[in-house]
DNA sequence: CTTACATTTGAACAGTTATTCAAATGTCCA
DNA sequence: TGGACATTTGAATAACTGTTCAAATGTAAG
């Protein structure tokens, strides 16, 4: 039998957990999160802001969308990206706060 | 001239929020610093709860320690560990509520 | 000094991933 | 329909990273 201990986080959620960290733990991808925190963003808007290129931002908006951590909306010929998951906005916002202050 | 939008987030602080989502971005140590997020726990301890190797768990302690995520207290022969910064202490927290909530 | 236990360290391997470039798809308008 | 603009997709590459195993270091006690 198994001898698991009181444990917080189980396995499918730890993955769960660790995907969305995972996710926002890379520069480029943190900062395509951040900039459509408040307001949409065609993906060329973001790309120009950035100084990424388009193709770059689409891949990772894609595995931002995947994640639920974006939503798409479409235009006509742009597509707007912002921040979707509320917790998530509301954390990244903190952590920006908490980095911002060392 | 630049032609930088009011950002958010700089550079630098991008490059250093997302060290520290990359950190907890692994289920394995994402789970180690839960293990160790409410009381100390010695190396062999977090291996034991976990079913890792001692190796293993000492190696992503060692990078969590670096990004001072946790902190390490010998006593003896054991080293307990500890979760240490507050701030994160309490995202990891919420966050670990969010995902047990859907 | 040895022995036993706890932790750390380093090398090596396999799997993952961010980025680039070129091509394809979608959308609007003349 | 044809062309211009916006976005997506796929393949290919280079760099990174989690894990394992064996060996080294640290620590207490006999």
């Amino acid at each position: 039998m198994s001898k698991a201990k009181k444990t917080l986080l189980s396995d499918d959620h730890a993955v769960a957990l660790a995907d969305l960290f995972r996710l926002l733990g890379d520069p480029t991808r943190l900062k395509i999160v951040v900039s459509c925190l408040r307001t949409p963003l065609a993906v060329s808007d973001i790309a120009d802001r950035l100084g990424l290129s388009v193709s770059l931002v689409s891949h990772h908006l894609r595995l931002l969308k995947g994640a639920r951590l974006v939503r798409a909306d479409r235009q006509g010929k742009q597509v707007y990206y912002e921040a979707d998951d509320l917790h998530v906005r509301r954390m990244v916002e903190d952590m920006v706060k908490h980095i911002a202050e060392h």
